[in-house]
DNA sequence: TAGATTGTTAATCGATTAACAATC
DNA sequence: TAGATTGTTAATCGATTAACAATC
């Protein structure tokens, strides 16, 4: 089960099937079918029994799928089923803001450590983390042993940036900054880049 | 040209080509290749020239591409030639770092209004707009002829936010609330959800 | 010219969907 | 039981890639 032949497509589809059932269950609801889940996401309610499949067997025929149990399921699935440390590199807007979501834990993510090169910004506090000095990087992630680094640098140093964090030991790096990111293979990049998606929707006005 | 059958799949890589092309010429580049394009983005070069080829002939046998060129024709196809205007709904953390954010206008859009609904934000200002009640986005929409809109609320009112955004005639909507948001067909919605990107990088941890 | 790269076709590959037996 | 919905197969659909003639 969990094998590395699950196509990447589905591995990105199974975040917002737990997202639905979380305000499913928020909603009072116990039950659900991939019919109602696939009505309320825009996706065939096939996709939706195929993809699941390539995990198990979660629902009951004639009945669907109990909402809590394929939470839990999908929680271990996706390795969410704990919280992770994230370092946070670039203390200042965007790195404020994501400072102070309070959406990360509940999901399994909590911001660990932040780091920015500003002089006044070192030493200052976001929240109850204090701002690392990114020379700081390599030992900070070691002794915490992070995996995950949130990357919110302007574009021209990120590339640099994400190099130092692969060496640091990062895995998985959340890019905010707009350009795409050279790293090993083994190094997941997920981008967000605002400015993509609205040029992608400008296409159609 | 540009013909409504081109796979919405296509449409969202070309913004990456194009931020692509504009990190090559500030590189001081002047021509490139479909090969070169692709080994920095990590894409084929064969799919970059199938690409293209939905819109026209841009490159010139056995020397490719004229940056510069490019660049101008794929603003055009994506309408990005010009400056959009957009309404941003939400003056929380992320609201005011997007209203902050400089990377907007020089790739085709601007903030031209915002709303909140919290009594202590309406009349303040973020950086030279002024922050509107809710209630007025029918009247400031219209009036400004707004077709795009920025969600940055809560995910338990942007439903009901984005059906009045709808309402008032937005086209397009970049969804930073973390739930599907249920619009008319007609209606874009691009989500971002950065727990959805670190969940789907989670699993290869 | 020789070398390089495009634009395009056809083949391949992979993802989605329709359909249905199984069964709750 | 009758109705509903799963898990899965096979068919369909669509996207990617390899290959190459055209040509700069």
């Amino acid at each position: 089960m969990a094998d590395h032949s699950v196509p990447e497509i589905v591995i990105g589809r199974l975040p917002i099937y737990l997202r639905t059932l979380e305000l499913f269950a928020k909603e009072g609801k116990t039950i659900t079918s991939s019919q109602e889940l696939g009505e309320r996401l825009g996706f065939s309610s096939a996709q939706i029994r195929k993809d699941l499949s390539f995990f198990g067997e979660f629902g009951k025929q004639g009945t669907g799928y109990n909402i809590e149990y394929l939470q839990e399921q999908l929680r271990e699935i996706l390795k969410v089923d704990r919280v992770w440390g994230m370092a946070l590199v670039g203390a200042g807007d965007l790195g404020h803001a994501l400072a102070h979501y309070r959406g990360f834990e509940p999901r399994g993510f909590r911001l660990a450590a932040i780091f920015d090169n500003a002089p006044e910004k070192i030493g200052t506090r976001i929240g109850d983390l204090r701002v690392h000095a990114i020379a700081d990087l390599p030992r900070v992630l070691r002794e915490m042993k992070l995996k995950i680094a949130i990357l919110a640098v302007p574009a021209d140093v990120a590339q640099n940036i994400a190099h130092q964090l692969v060496e640091a030991g990062i895995c998985a790096i959340l890019n905010y900054a707009p350009l795409h990111l050279t790293v090993p293979a083994r190094v997941k990049v997920y981008d967000i880049d605002p400015v993509v998606g609205l040029q992608g929707m400008a296409y159609y006005l």
